[in-house]
DNA sequence: GGGGTAAATACTTGCCT
DNA sequence: AGGCAAGTATTTACCCC
């Protein structure tokens, strides 16, 4: 008796992989979630709809004001601010094309040949490297992706650090860029709690599902990464609001899944079409009018799915009830 | 609209070599 | 290591009410 288990595909599922991020005692503002800490960036987000409650206790901006009387332009001490996302931190300078100095006036014959291998030396340093050009271009992926499917800042800056981690232990020869990119940005939504279907990830990358499932087990397994198995009911706020559901349905859908987690009666099914049958199920027996159909279409999960375990759902609720 | 079913497909596991 | 078979879940494409 083989079964189907999407609850195992980190390798090691146990108890204590949950632990790998502090968990607060604090719920989210905006729709009542679990507050993940992240002490290595100083932020906090939240786990259901990834929003960021604790930005940075650094500021990395430039300073807006001046420190010198007189001195009105130079408002700045340090440069653009740092991010993951640019291949070299935003840190890098360039030297222009134009053979002519900072005033404008040309170059002599001497200066020019000298600038020209400055600029060789210059291109040399910062982009001849392929690891640095590889992550150009991912992170342009990453970037590219993270727009298409509207995810949070944060997830974005984890997924550009994961990615970086893939190409510093040497996991990218003989795979694709997209491949692991579009992997890492799927592991970042899982690591933040708010995750997304592997299907979202394919339709906006040049990688299919298969593909990008594989980088993601290949991922995780070289980084040990710790992510915890797939909760259906971290799907619950994402189709509540895309398909406009009372708060009641929506407290009343977690329960149902809460209650089916106690049974085991999730094990093995997928966590997103059970997160779609609870939604319709609550949504019924708060008389709200939502047809298979649409939840079906926001969840990216049949209608057959939906209609078998919102039965099972429901047979479980009511035979704990008594 | 909901609900049913059969065949096709996907995914996992165990077994084998 | 990789191929293969078996078992389960899910989707697809019909159907009826």
């Amino acid at each position: 008796m083989t079964q189907t288990r999407y609850d195992s595909d980190d390798g090691q599922v146990r108890q204590s992989d949950t632990t790998t991020e502090a968990v607060a005692a604090r719920s989210c503002p905006e729709c009542d979630g679990r507050v993940v800490e992240h002490e290595d960036r100083g932020e906090a987000t939240c786990a259901e709809c990834g929003l960021v409650l604790d930005e940075d206790a650094i500021d990395r901006g430039p300073e807006w004001r001046s420190f010198e009387d007189g001195d009105r332009d130079g408002k700045s001490r340090v440069g653009a601010p740092t991010t993951e996302l640019m291949h070299d931190r935003g840190l890098s300078t360039n030297i222009g094309w134009r053979d002519a100095d900072a005033y404008g006036e040309t170059l002599s014959a001497r200066k020019r040949a000298r600038m020209q291998r400055l600029r060789t030396w210059d291109e040399r340093f910062r982009a001849k490297d392929a690891q640095e050009r590889n992550l150009k271009q991912a992170f342009g992926e990453i970037d590219r992706m993270a727009s298409a499917l509207d995810l949070s800042e944060p997830v974005r800056e984890t997924a550009g650090a994961l990615y970086r981690r893939a190409v510093e232990a040497e996991l990218l020869p003989g795979r694709s860029i997209e491949g692991m990119a579009t992997a890492s940005l799927y592991a970042a939504t899982r690591q933040h709690g708010a995750p997304r279907r592997v299907t979202e990830f394919a339709d906006v990358s040049r990688v299919r599902k298969k593909r990008v499932q594989r980088a993601y087990r290949y991922l995780k397994q070289e980084l040990g990464l710790a992510i915890e198995p797939e909760d259906p009911t971290r799907y619950v706020p994402q189709f509540a609001s895309s398909l406009d559901v009372s708060d009641e349905a929506e407290r009343l859908a977690r329960e149902l899944l809460d209650v089916a987690k106690r049974e085991g009666a999730h094990s093995g099914k997928s966590p997103a079409g059970l997160a779609a049958a609870a939604i319709y199920a609550a949504a019924n027996l708060t008389n709200e009018k939502l047809t298979q159909a649409a939840v079906s279409s926001v969840a990216d999960v049949s209608r057959v799915t939906i209609r078998d375990r919102y039965q099972e759902l429901l047979d479980v609720y009511a035979a704990r009830e008594e």
